[in-house]
DNA sequence: GTGTTTGTTATCAA
DNA sequence: CTTGATAACAAACA
């Protein structure tokens, strides 16, 4: 489940491995996985080059160099497609491979770390690069997707669904409070939420609930000052972590090489079930909560 | 066959 | 209309 560190660490790499490399094919294995038809993809993307890559909660944001217009010098249009999105959701990987290095990590539950051949039977995409580098994204559960979009578009979808970052001069603790008072959902329900806060999935808002020692269940107005600075303090702590030892493997997810994630080991509570709550050493449990398998100690937590 | 896994959105109820 | 809670989606595994 990439969540903001996953899918950082898999920014911070691609960027260092594909930047300014010429497109120079695209294969869609799977066209439900893209905005348009391949045909469309490989008219957008072929020629161009990746000038930056962005990121936004878990959504990834290529930014292609200006495409090549034919002929006399045509006014660029508006809504020219400027940026590749790519969201890789529950189960989606995103694996560079250069000329000779055509392995990863496999899906597996079992914490394997068999390697093997790509593309593989969940590869979805390929993009190529001049320098014979290839990038594949896998998906599992097919509900990650690669999209097209103009900057206008680009703006709108941030706009609207996109909360500050944790980590960032817009995310402040009067910001996080503000937004998070405004509401009065289960305080686990608001971490999960992206319009509230960008970024933290399953795994990072146990963690930061059990950091700040609140109870997931709460409703966010009752949850009092002292306890949002502690919050929030927490959350900038955890993902800060968290991107410092290139995220979490839990199941699918491994980074732009397919190594593994090295932030397990310092969970507290996520997948931590009947173990002992490292702070009061009571037995922590596990509960349905805003409809996500949520991790806590019932008696620290309050 | 049943229940679980989760990011996000669609749908429903109050 | 708004808010919050829940179902749905896909695929695999125990």
């Amino acid at each position: 489940m990439p969540e903001l560190p996953e899918v950082e660490t898999i920014r911070r790499d691609l960027a260092a491995a594909i930047l300014n490399r010429k497109i120079v094919s695209v294969s869609i294995l799977s066209p439900k996985t893209a905005s348009h038809s391949v045909a469309f993809f490989k008219k957008e993307l072929i020629g161009r080059r990746l000038t930056e890559i962005d990121r936004r909660g878990k959504l990834l944001i290529f930014h292609l160099s200006p495409k090549k217009v034919k002929g006399t010098s045509k006014k660029p249009r508006a809504e020219k497609i400027n940026c590749l999105l790519i969201h890789l959701k529950m189960t989606g990987q995103l694996i560079y491979a250069d000329k000779k290095n055509k392995i990863a990590g496999g899906h597996s539950l079992n914490n394997s770390t068999e390697l093997q051949e790509l593309p593989n039977k969940h590869t979805r995409a390929i993009i190529e690069f001049d320098n014979g580098g290839q990038l594949f994204f896998n998906d599992l559960r097919k509900f990650g997707y690669l999209k097209l979009v103009s900057d206008a578009e680009l703006e709108k979808i941030l706009a609207a669904n996109y909360g500050p970052e944790p980590l960032t001069p817009a995310f402040t603790l009067a910001v996080f409070q503000n937004a998070f008072k405004k509401t009065n959902v289960k305080i686990k329900a608001a971490l999960l939420n992206q319009k509230l806060i960008a970024g933290l999935g399953n795994i990072y808002a146990d963690e930061v609930l059990w950091a700040a020692g609140i109870n997931p269940q709460r409703p966010t107005q009752k949850v009092t000052p002292a306890e949002f600075k502690k919050l929030f303090v927490a959350i900038n702590q955890v993902i800060g972590l968290a991107i410092k030892h290139r995220g979490t493997t839990f199941s699918d997810y491994v980074d732009s090489r397919g190594r593994r994630g090295n932030f397990s080991k310092f969970l507290k509570v996520y997948g931590r079930t009947g173990e002992k709550c490292p702070r009061c050493h009571n037995s922590l449990k596990k509960q349905k909560i805003a409809g996500r398998g949520t991790h806590y100690c019932p008696i620290c937590q309050k």
